[in-house]
DNA sequence: GCTATAAATGAAAGCGCTTACATTTTTACT
DNA sequence: AGTAAAAATGTAAGCGCTTTCATTTATAGC
């Protein structure tokens, strides 16, 4: 593999006038840098990008921290930032933590090492001291997904409780009184978000919310499966399930199938996310919308004005959850 | 952040001596050993690895080419290659190359350029000989889902065209006489050997296969819809039809329902890839089972083997495609 | 206790770049 | 033509680590 040495050698220049035209953050003389390209040419050289790196600090990629690198929430957010970056020649190192405190340490510090400019995290175990003291070292990054007060201008977030009180308050309306919650992890922040928002709308509606109406998923698919056996089991009555996630909801839809349920008439199904298979589920899904695509992009932009001083973007961190009516949910007679 | 330096100078010992511990390559007397880890606890260091891949010209890091970050097919790839290599201490850099010669040229070059020791690709748009190419520069690769003869020990492949050839025989099976093939784009080999399979089942049933029951769909879901309309246009009769993934089949059978085609009582639908969303589906999808997942292992094994040297790893690069029946194919009547 | 050998450690030269600073060349003006 | 300032280029010192080779220290045998 050719250096820049060589390069430099073969064009009859030094090695700065050559770093100079291929950074070109210095003026060189037209001629001298046609003599650089044409050698850079003829060598087929390509720049080691770790030595740039380990010389200027610098590297620009950023570093993207998903919990999981499969599922569509994740898939769209990856893509979103990685077409976004590389849009402005900047290159996406992805890294996945497995909602694990240890193994998400572990990411943004391998990230940190490989001197990314900067990080965007989706990171959901990591304590906010964690994340204070990222900040405290200078590391620039940002939030998706999740709010800390303290390091509110790097958070992009959707407001969950919001989405979690407008999936349910669409089946208050739709005359539906007797509800279960399959929920997410409740150590997770955007969980306890949308449950928090779903007792808000019974709450306002004076229907009380008792632990039976509650299952604890994982929001997988086949938690969704498990949470309506869970509470057909215990002999709950309910004629509508909000789901805590679309995965989930897609689970109870197959499993009511199995079981003769027809769904929407005997049951009303609302998910969350609006991933791309809820539109292609039968009955197509209501649930509330994520812009994770958007997200992931203003999560890109807002990397691209701070840290490389793109000046022409605007950065709106905060995103409204949005009810989407399809056929999973009808009024209750 | 602190340097090597900064620990030899506390543990009162040479670089060399540090960088051994952490290497542990050297035999270093216990209690030097000690003395130094202690430093490097009091001091929080973190080795700089861009300085270590710069140093010692290895990155433990393997890089990934995919097409799409997004996806189900996708998604799972990268999850198996991620898991698998962590395990090992080794990390996975991530690129997509959204099937575009440049672009994935792009993103081999600079997967090189980041010195990973080793490359997954998922390459479609390359030529052959850019990939024999890299082999003759030294670069260490295996390729996934892709077959160059000279190349073959360095190829994870699943016999495509067997799989089609399955897919349809299985419907001429149930005595369908009439079908119709929503095939990937034709440029790309696995779909191309997945439409030689589907003629193959179709001619060893002495039926004719002619061009006004091809089309010639993208992979995504939408092209699934399109396929369907494009045949009913043409007043094209069948009673089966074959798509050459699960998206499309997912989009035919969406559209269907919209047109009030009953699946499968009026229509058949296989699909090809066994993507997690197949058994969600309604109903669920009768496809060709494409282990991505132990393939995506299997191809960061081969890596590990190869270019790590772990031993213990048997490595078969050869899968075979599997006729996996659900719901929505029966009998022909 | 003394030497021969092995084990542990250190010194220093890179890895391929960037960049501050020094030097040379060009340009513009009198 | 001669000078001062500006522009172009070169020199060389790092960036933080690995690794070869030289040197020192410990071990064993007599």
């Amino acid at each position: 593999m050719a250096t820049i040495y060589q390069v430099s050698e073969l064009a009859g220049v030094s090695l700065a006038t050559v770093s100079r035209v291929m950074n070109n953050n210095a003026k060189v003389s037209d001629k001298t840098k046609q003599k650089v390209l044409d050698a850079m040419a003829q060598l087929g050289y390509q720049p080691n990008s770790i030595a740039q790196s380990l010389a200027s600090n610098r590297s620009n990629s950023v570093g993207v921290l998903v919990s999981e690198l499969h599922g569509p929430f994740f898939g769209d957010m990856m893509s979103a930032i990685e077409e976004t970056l590389r849009y402005e020649g900047k290159h996406t190192i992805i890294t996945s933590g497995h909602s694990d405190e240890k193994r998400e340490k572990e990411s943004i510090e391998f990230l940190i090492g490989r001197k990314c400019d900067a990080l965007i995290l989706h990171a959901e175990a990591v304590s906010d001291e964690y994340l204070l003291e990222l900040e405290q070292r200078g590391i620039e990054f940002v939030l998706i997904n999740r709010y800390i007060e303290s390091l509110k201008n790097r958070c992009i977030c959707l407001d969950n409780r919001q989405g979690g009180y407008l999936a349910t308050q669409h089946l208050l309306n739709l005359g539906h009184r007797q509800l279960v919650y399959v929920s997410g992890p409740l150590w997770k922040q955007d969980a306890q978000a949308r449950l928090t928002g779903h007792k808000q709308a019974l709450n306002e509606a004076n229907i009380a919310f008792t632990q039976a109406q509650l299952f604890e998923g994982d929001y997988r698919q086949d938690s969704g499966c498990k949470g309506l056996d869970y509470f057909l089991e215990r002999g709950q009555k309910f004629t509508a399930i909000v789901c805590a996630n679309d995965e989930m909801a897609s689970g109870v839809m197959s499993r009511a199938r199995q079981l003769g349920i027809v769904v929407p008439d005997e049951l009303s199904i609302v998910g969350f996310d609006n991933i791309i298979y809820a539109s292609y589920l039968y009955p197509t899904l209501t649930t509330i919308d994520y812009p994770i695509y958007d997200m992931g992009k203003m999560a890109a932009y807002s990397i691209l004005k701070t840290v490389y001083n793109k000046k022409d973007v605007q950065v709106t961190p905060v995103f409204v959850p949005k009810l989407k009516v399809r056929n999973s949910s009808i009024q209750h007679t």
